[in-house]
DNA sequence: CCGGGCTGAGAGAGCGCTCTCACAGCAGAG
DNA sequence: CTCTGCTGTGAGAGCGCTCTCTCAGCCCGG
């Protein structure tokens, strides 16, 4: 077991175990036709050097190479500032390819060059496929690859037309929840603050809270944020000029609402006497917002998986659905 | 540029520009011994036939695989919940990573056999180098991987003896400044909440608060935390029962900090007028606590970018320090 | 005008593995 | 006892690249 610098090569297990190197790859590679005796001794052999499988030699010859790229396609500080929806999404990417024993290649495309080296490294086939997480706008890359034959699959919906495979949540099922919940208990003037207008999931949830209000008599009261606090209590300062009677929200993101939940609070408005408050994403942190937030709750770390399962299943030349849509559901707690 | 199946090989981009593969090796790994003409006809050759190298076939002959492993050891929960700790190092090591050009590919030991998989895949040498995030106790994989040669370096000062060159940020110091604001500010009865104390992270935030205090004539009341939230919440119940009239709480982490400052509330302690607060990390969430928490802000963005730096040096033959500290300092807002 | 030195290009070996194909050895049938 | 048909093993050809070594061609000095 002991290792210095040079590492031992299939040659050397098939010299120490006495048989040729066909016979090592085959017992390393879990062949079924070898002879229990020598699959035992070759074992040893392998156990004895400490051999492990040069990963570079064996793609070389079968085109694989056991591992995936994830590629995160959003502005950096969007990524990796407290919003916990990205890491979810890596985590349960990750548990898929463990259990997979394939390899996470982590991309992103927000640095300099970043779009230009994740083309050049996909397309040169340097993984078995490639996963994307929440592309904002039309991203062509996705539909390139895919049509270059390497296994793709998307997080979200795409815009426009796309026979790349994708994994979405339920937003409209999910908001029209949300948005009846605050009709039922008697709300009258209920707004919403959306997200961005470029992205599935900007898009869907405002459809869901119009499609949902349209059977009441209600009218819709709109702001616009880009999902993050700060845009959050911006809007909701905007919807309280253009509505200061109005009794509820439904915020299309949890990071949102707790920006609208601070403005509320500096305009002395009480939650959820005065207005309620729905979000959107069900993070951890908004069980402990004051009050604590109801909110959809859509399942990231499930979103994660079924992402990378998705992929698998496609690298293994298995057929797939063309989307698969996970379901929502509204997380009552104190705000609404 | 159009690609079907059939990747163009060296031995292609040779024939059609009229020259050698070892020509076109040197072109396109840029050795300057190439007369321009022939570099020009090899470069045309290449742009036609959209030529990209087989990473597969240069790592079995340099040795190189141009890719590092990040592994993240943590427990699963504590590693992607809403602690952007993980996050931001990601972030940090792959803005690094990208402007070198090198893959990252992302490991977690969390999960079953996790550890036994990092093991395996970073002692077959299929990555030019490892990172540690944060480890807990005394993890030998490190020192391990060192002995045989592979370029290592692990963020927080490693427990015990350890020849692995290590990158943090100055705890005690931060620690102290928090201590002494409190001090400085007329506290006279300053609990704190600690971290897991098999973490370098909680102890040396633990010495820092005790020799700050040593100095003055005040007492440390401590109860010990495991950094999340609920513990923070409950640990603070401890501390107001072990002394119901302290007057400010140094907490070892924004989150554990969040925690408190909900126990403080429904205990009817205000913030900072009965209890002052501080906390540890600075994430941009505790901006918006209420009050805006004061805490010590420690670059964690940094610090993955330095310890992708450090390895870089360690791959690239330099010498590196056997340690980089970065420096921490003091937020002040609202809660103290 | 010839030879030495230098520069730039090509030939060829080989990195460590997989996989096809050939074949040895043996069982069972004729 | 020979022939067919297996099953299990070995030989050997590459996978696509880098890199050393060799050599052709040219410049310049003697």
């Amino acid at each position: 077991m002991s290792e210095r610098g040079e590492r031992p090569t299939l040659e050397a297990v098939a010299r120490l175990a006495g048989v040729s190197r066909a016979t090592v790859s085959r017992v390393v590679n879990g062949s079924p036709k070898v002879a229990e005796p020598i699959r035992a001794a070759v074992r040893r052999a392998v156990e004895e050097l400490g051999y492990i499988p040069n990963a570079a030699a064996r793609s070389l010859v079968t085109q694989r190479t056991d591992s995936i790229a994830l590629v995160l396609p959003e502005s950096a500080s969007r990524v990796f500032s407290d919003d916990p929806f990205f890491p979810s999404i890596i985590h349960g990417v990750s548990q898929e390819l463990d259990a997979a024993d394939k390899q996470l290649v982590l991309m992103m495309t927000n640095t300099v060059g970043g779009y230009e080296r994740v083309e050049r490294y996909t397309t040169a086939r340097h993984v078995d496929g490639v996963l994307f997480a929440s592309t904002h706008g039309v991203d062509p890359l996705p539909g390139q690859l895919h049509r270059q034959g390497i296994p793709v699959v998307v997080s979200g919906r795409p815009l426009g037309r796309s026979a790349v495979p994708y994994v979405d949540v339920d937003h409209i099922g999910g908001v029209r929840k949300a948005v009846r919940h605050l009709l039922d208990t008697g709300r009258s003037r209920i707004a919403t603050i959306a997200g961005p207008q470029d992205m599935v999931a900007g898009i869907d949830r405002l459809d869901g809270y119009r499609a949902e209000l349209k059977g009441s008599d209600r009218r819709s009261i709109v702001a616009v944020g880009d999902f993050t606090r700060e845009s959050g209590a911006a809007a909701m300062r905007q919807l309280l000029e253009d509505d200061p009677l109005l009794d509820a929200v439904f915020v299309a993101s949890d990071l949102m609402a707790h920006g609208a939940i601070t403005t509320l609070r500096e305009l002395g408005r009480r939650i959820p006497e005065d207005v309620a408050v729905v979000g959107f994403d069900d993070f951890d942190i908004s069980r402990f917002t004051d009050p604590p937030l109801t909110t959809v709750r859509q399942p990231i770390l499930e979103l994660g998986r079924e992402l990378a399962r998705q992929l698998l299943r496609v690298i293994g030349g298995e057929e797939v659905p063309a989307s698969v849509v996970l379901p929502t559901e509204l997380v009552v707690r104190a705000s609404a």
